[in-house]
DNA sequence: CGCGCCATTGACTCTGGTCAACGCTAGTGG
DNA sequence: CCACTAGCGTTGACCAGAGTCAATGGCGCG
């Protein structure tokens, strides 16, 4: 059936501020919607015509500089929200890693909804507030972390955030590509491939087919926390 | 009289959102307070005891690795809300760079007072928003941007937050020491020093006393934005 | 006057970027 | 069924932008 009732990551999306009465209300304001790995969900600086709550999939987020460079500002993934901020024009651009399935909103509609429920409206304040928090740490890694470090750190993080989403695994799923990993830490493809050829080495990692297989999980976490 | 009502950035903080009734209450729950430069107003995982409203001066937000690497997260002006997380503990630290004056809130004051003033929680929520979005600008910086870039961006910023509260100068003044900036902008203090003296030989910058004079303004913009 | 702090500048180093070759794998078509 | 190709990833050789280390300068303050 499909049903908000019944959705996979009802309880760590922000739907879990709703009872189920509302939850039955924003089930019907809903438009659940699939996109295809390597398609758009929306780009930046367009008109922010809808709201999105993932349920299924990787999504990047990202910036581009008028010459063509890429940052990746953060992968989001099941129970994240997308269009935080509520303004008229995205700020950034989203496309699918992989097959990803959404619960899509009118903003306006969203918008109007969230005016009745201050509740839902904490909620999402919580959920920007932790993506600020990430965005922080993100910025100290950009700006005083070596390459070894970023690699470790974003190995951890991914752990923790699959951790959440109910994937635990000494082998770690990496459906982005090299390209997207470099963009995300601020390294190049070939930096990215030589450190994980390096960890590989040093033991702390076996690199596999669409992942790597944490085999040593403190070398990791203690490069990653330095 | 030193009341909300006469607040030289009331307009342009999250007060905004209130009724001048509102304005009143909240006037009763604060507590002006001053901090001289260089002191600390609170450090990072500490118990957040108090939110705070920025009225005059500019303030370091950052995060430390335990080698003592820096990286500055951004730094606060007048109009700007310390604490937008509203969560138990504070995710960095803060400290006066110039002597600075705050309305003070404790938490569960402000948080009281909150729950019952949904539109004040939006405009809160708005202001996150602001922050995420100028973190995301700062990941593509730390990230993707050369050194003149950075330091071309940090002085357009600068020009722009300063304008919106009331210093427009072709002069801008930079308070805050050569490290800071280079520990906001993922350098060195020698890279900082020697990007301000190329920028100056180019013509697009003079370097006075704790501050630049922008005789390019194009130029750096260009700068900034390519 | 002299001390200390911060900023600037120079010489040299090094981490990570650039450029290029090669390999692997999946998909296509003969 | 296998040869060919395209795309992604890995590796190597070399390069350059920014970091490191060190000396010097300028200024405020005791």
């Amino acid at each position: 059936m499909n049903s908000c009732t019944d959705c996979r990551v009802r309880g760590i999306s922000v739907c879990s501020a709703l009872e189920p009465q509302e939850l039955s209300e924003i089930d019907s304001l809903s438009h659940p919607t699939t996109y295809a790995a390597k398609t758009t969900l929306f780009s930046q600086d367009e008109p922010a015509n809808a709201v999105f709550n993932i349920t299924e999939g990787v999504v990047r987020l990202y910036k581009l500089l008028p010459d063509g460079r890429r940052q990746i500002v953060g992968f989001a993934l099941a129970g994240d929200f997308l269009g935080l901020a509520l303004l008229d024009h995205y700020g950034v651009s989203a496309d699918a890693v992989t097959d990803t399935k959404v619960c899509r909103f009118a903003r306006s509609t969203f918008t109007t909804f969230l005016d009745r429920k201050p509740h839902l409206l904490r909620r999402l304040h919580e959920f920007a507030s932790h993506e600020l928090s990430l965005a922080q740490d993100q910025m100290v890694l950009l700006g005083r972390r070596t390459a070894d470090e970023r690699i470790a750190a974003f190995l951890m993080s991914l752990v923790e955030r699959f951790a959440r989403i109910g994937h635990t695994s000494i082998t770690l799923p990496l459906p982005m590509s090299r390209q997207d990993i470099a963009d995300f830490l601020g390294l190049t493809i070939e930096t990215v491939s030589r450190t994980f050829s390096k960890l590989a080495k040093s033991g702390a990692i076996v690199v596999v087919p669409d992942g790597v297989r944490l085999t040593n999980l403190p070398q990791i976490k203690a490069l990653a926390t330095k």
